[in-house]
DNA sequence: CCTGCCGCTGACAACGTTGTCAGCCGTGCC
DNA sequence: GGCACGGCTGACAACGTTGTCAGCGGCAGG
């Protein structure tokens, strides 16, 4: 910058002027300036504008993985929300590890991002804290944050999507309905548990706990489980799953076992359910919704909104395709 | 820090030094300053820190979409990479759209990010000349940059991958072999096409034009081709389908056709390839690899090696699943 | 003619770090 | 006792911006 004020024959802060469109230059010497700018291909250095101004149009992002699509769909709509706000985004997957995400959070605050988009691995938010008392915003996705911590949120309708899906399955027919859950620490594995058993017992049908397995979605856990309760005296006649990596677990199991099948609703959407046979009823998740919900409330706060903190559930739908309509034997 | 200093009755600079696990300073002096970090819940200004050093132990990655599959899977191992050596990703979508590449670039370069991995949109790259010559490394994957620009590249073998898919083809007997491809304005779609061509040739099989189409993966255009192709007097006995998303959009359309079907072979993996009956044939490569040495190469240069610009190829395989296998009729 | 105001420009400090260099003190050697 | 040296500490400038304030010349109004 202090090249090109040489070079136009004015000082620093017009040159600073012009670059930040700022009232009262002379056009005239505007325009030299921007010539000189030009000839000597200057770029600002955002740091030292950052150090100076203390924003840096910067978030960061905290999800599980970049590379699961649910996550990615959502990272991908806080992309297109943070560009149309002028800012970049910076992710880091947490791989479900609280200290990770603690790392994480940590060292965006460090490069003193505006905002936080998180997607809560841990219960445990206390070091969050100092930085919200500093001033930085953060939003959590997908899982609210902790009593105590007065943060927006924006999460699914989980109890109510999974009743959708058991009450799916008892309009066909069903009564012994099983389902398999994420490890119920995980805050949405335990809605969406609790929605099932709500269902169930709208209506009017007792839940077996034989019927019941939370766990993490490794395919062998799901073997045994299904092996188990397929084996019962009276086994069920429909699955539900927790969450996209336990359908696609259960349909991988299912795959090695011969027909007939027990009907399958799955809790979220993937990607060519519709062209398995027969096609995977699902009950459909808005991924890029909460990401995009998320980061409007973020933009929204960072523009000077203050209120109190809301929290936003957004709905889920119910996609037949066939194997949520398959009837009891 | 000042204040941190003034806490443990210390000049700034000491602060410095222990912040910085410089040696040097007496232990005692150390533990003083540590404890004032630890109760004034001190932590170092990464912006002014970058302004002073000129490193920003971030690195920019511009991939089409962030949440594509195949790009995602490479973004986390990007991710992974940079984690192990103390950096940060800031990652933009461009859309497959050359101004937003160039836009997103730049905008990494205003905040000086040390190093760029770039998934090329366009073929020209003369706006990265001026970052180059001021130092920032830029590395390219999946797409090499265009002659004249002298970089690391890493690319999988398009052609060979497409070449195994063809003679797998042709050992189980099929001789019309029909190519759906991507706009050939794509590198790795130009390069696929070229393997197929070698391939047949190879084998003694002159291509037919009839059994070519080159365009976007739309399912639209994906029903016109194949009906086109399946009406000739004799038509294709199989089909090798040029990335993922054609791959996907021709078992679509393929569904809502009664069989028999063609045999089928899809460049790149996907998700539940295996679960869709019969499987699919898929020529896999691997993005997560092109990823994790993408970012190893940028990382060698950053940690100051020199060096001609190398050219990597990474291999596919071919994983047979059924779809592939099916013998012409 | 003087005053006040406006449009434009520039000097200077400040943001929070780190690199450079100088200084202090104690120790060991001549 | 004088000197060199090493361990430790600190003062100061610099990184590249932007906010603040002051200054300049011209013009309108009293």
């Amino acid at each position: 910058m202090k090249d090109v004020a040489t070079a136009a024959g004015v000082a620093l802060k017009t040159v600073s002027r012009v670059v930040n469109d700022e009232p009262g230059v002379n056009p005239e010497t505007a325009a030299r300036v921007r010539a000189a700018i030009d000839r000597l291909g200057y770029r600002r250095n955002e740091s030292a504008r950052v150090l100076r101004r203390g924003r840096t149009a910067t978030i960061g992002l905290v999800i599980e993985d970049v590379s699961d699509p649910f996550y990615s769909a959502l990272n991908r709509a806080v992309e297109d929300v943070a560009t149309r706000n002028g800012s970049l985004v910076l992710t880091g997957s947490s791989a479900e590890n609280p200290a990770r995400e603690r790392e994480l959070v940590l060292t965006f605050c460090d490069r003193r991002v505006d905002g936080l988009i998180i997607v809560p691995a841990g219960n445990d938010h206390a070091y969050l804290l100092p930085e919200l008392k500093a001033g930085t915003v953060a939003v959590f996705a997908d899982r609210p944050p902790e009593p105590g911590l007065d943060l927006d949120a924006v999460l699914c309708d989980n109890a109510g999507g999974v009743g959708q899906g058991v009450e799916h399955l008892i309009r066909h027919g069903h009564r012994r309905i099983a389902f398999l859950g994420d490890h119920p620490a995980i805050f949405t594995a335990a809605e969406r548990l609790h929605g099932y058993r709500t269902a169930l017992e709208a209506a009017g049908i007792p839940a077996d706990d034989r019927l019941i397995s939370m766990g993490p979605p490794g395919q062998a856990r799901m073997a045994v489980e299904l092996t188990r309760m397929l084996a019962l005296p009276d086994p069920p006649t429909a699955l539900l799953t927790g969450n996209g990596r336990l359908t696609v677990t259960a349909l991988r199991v299912l795959a090695t076992r011969p027909p007939p099948h027990p009907a399958l609703v799955g809790f979220d959407d993937f990607e060519l359910s519709d062209l398995i046979v027969p096609g995977v009823t699902v009950i459909a998740q808005n991924s890029s919704g909460l990401g995009r919900v998320a980061a409007e409330l973020l933009f929204r706060r960072l523009s000077g909104h203050t209120g109190p903190a809301r929290r936003i559930r957004l709905p889920t739908h119910l996609i037949a395709r066939g194997s949520g309509e398959l009837p009891p034997p």
